[in-house]
DNA sequence: TTGAAAGCGCTAACAT
DNA sequence: ATGTTAGCGCTTTCAA
């Protein structure tokens, strides 16, 4: 039963021994050192393939623990997110292309989880992480930036420390989205906001009352909820808003889940968009169209902050001295029909 | 500066030092040996605390190779299909219940992706394997199996082999699916199906067809088109479908991001659901309610089948000798208003 | 150009 | 109850 042994790990000391050689030669071989003789080097690729030998990655991380083993760690707030999906594409995306392989870790907005997580991936010896913080002053991830590792944020920035971070411009693409609204002539234009400790969150309101103000539109404080960043919260700040004594009359979502969130409670209510109430959504999607009604919403490039910070991350394992960068992409409002 | 150490690794070692004990009661501590002297265990404790000592799971993995080291590969064909992320959410919750972590790799429905993945996965010495192998022959994981790796399969079974699996039950879903197009009055009802090589696509069309014939419908070929299973291939049959000298008058979709395809097609050529066009899926979404129009779908338990495979994998890693089990979750209609 | 040998951090015989 | 030690598979001096 010659399959029994196909995956039976084989070592380099068998491929040494059968090419008649030492494990330092096939290691050489293997690694691509120049110094190899041609015909040695030929005579041991030749037995790897017929042992069908593959390195042990576990072997090689705990020897060169200091040195690259091609592994990432990715730190994921939540994976229902089709943001976060997006830009673990833009990841995968890059760091397949150069090689790396990835540990997704996805902590659900779960600071037990982030602290767990974050420990497993420093366990395994990982060559750098791409994480977005739980927030700001996120101590767990700040250590992890003053120990060295490297590491880049996304979507949220780190105080205090100098960090590789890719975001987008949470205030103009606010901005843009509360002033389309104002100019469609909406008076009562209510924020659902994701988690407050969010500078993105934070950002983003900003950038809500920044709009209501040059459009003389007066900033109302119960037209703002503050959630979870998740869709039930969607759901449920929808309804507040829309049983106000004086209801919106249009809401601007901080993010993708409470989008779909609050289209439900529109939806459950019978009522009409844009006619009876309005929505603009933070984060687009690529069915958006075949929403009802096809949604208005800021686009983010998601993917393309996945393969920016993977990008920025490979840069940095590959030279840890070159200064810090934080790159800010711009965001699309998309225009479509729910308001 | 402290925190420069914060992260750096301290050994097993080091705490063996500082307590005054060898490593190896050390690690009888960490492994929670019964033979540790009560004080020598709180001692232990104490500075490995104050050391903020971390196990390194890298060697630990090196060192036992054949012992569980509580952690699960994972092999997804598309991160993009919510049906999947669902999956993944299962698994996950079980996992981290178990204090076990996931490797996950998304192989985008990509074969070389896949047999890259899975040497990584091999080589990490993961304790087991949750895959969607890309076919039924798919030598790769088959030999896996038996090379006698714990293994369980998600949503598509394997030849020739034992193994255990959860699938659910394509074949009455679909049925009921198109049973209900029929049953509406619905007379030219076409299929896009997803990867014609999965098991599942094939089940989904036997349903189809069964049903059609139940309810007197001939069966038409040129109403079943064959996809990849993805966003584009929706956006495209549908519309092949719709340019038909006699137009299907409803669809029933392989799979959620077909559905999503073909619903961006029908609302791009102005089209009205179900009046001009009909549409039902196979999986639903949470934010089904919100399309336009509410979606009618056939729901797979996706959490469940993450749940329950994650479930049978550590059963598996805990009892390799227990027989192989199949199971099969029931699928629902959820019936809404797209035909 | 090649080989011998040490050591990464851990666990499990085995010995005490 | 505790310690000594070998070895998992690999890379890298150092020596030849």
């Amino acid at each position: 039963m010659a399959y029994e042994n196909d995956y039976k790990a084989v070592s380099l000391y068998e491929v040494a021994d059968k090419a008649g050689v030492s494990s330092a030669t096939v290691s050489r071989v293997i690694n691509n050192s120049p110094n190899v003789n041609p015909e040695t080097r030929l005579r041991v690729q030749q037995v790897i393939k017929e042992l069908r030998y593959t390195p042990n990655r576990v072997a090689k991380r705990l020897r060169n623990r200091n040195a690259s083993n091609n592994l990432l760690g990715v730190l994921i707030p939540d994976i229902q997110n089709p943001f976060y999906v997006e830009v673990l594409r833009g990841i995968e995306d890059v760091a397949y292309e150069n090689k790396y392989a990835l540990i997704v870790c996805n902590f659900s907005q779960d600071e037990k989880k982030e602290k767990l997580y974050l420990d497993i991936l420093l366990s395994e010896s990982v060559d750098g992480l791409i994480a977005a913080p739980t927030h700001e002053n996120d101590q767990k991830v700040i250590n992890i930036v003053k120990s060295g590792l490297p590491i880049v944020c996304v979507d949220r920035g780190l105080t205090g420390v100098d960090v590789d971070l890719v975001v987008v411009e949470n205030r103009n693409g606010a901005y843009s989205a509360v002033d389309f609204l104002a100019k469609q002539g909406y008076k009562r234009i209510a924020y659902i906001s994701g988690l407050p400790q969010l500078p993105s969150s934070r950002q983003r309101e900003s950038g809500y009352k920044d709009a209501l103000a040059d459009n003389g539109l007066v900033f109302d404080g119960s037209l703002v909820k503050y959630g979870d960043s998740r869709h039930e919260s969607g759901v449920k700040l929808s309804e507040e808003l829309l049983n106000l004594e004086n209801p919106a009359d249009a809401i601007f979502t901080g993010n993708n889940l409470i989008t779909l969130g609050a289209l439900e409670t529109i939806h459950k209510r019978g009522l009409r968009i844009p006619d009876d109430v309005a929505i603009i959504g933070f984060d687009d999607m690529y069915w958006s169209i075949s929403l009802n009604p096809p949604l208005t919403a800021v686009r983010q490039p998601a993917y393309e902050i996945g393969k920016r910070s993977a990008e920025l991350l490979i840069q940095r394992i590959t030279d840890p001295a070159r200064p810090t960068v934080s790159m800010t992409l711009k965001t699309e409002l998309m225009i479509r029909n729910s308001c």
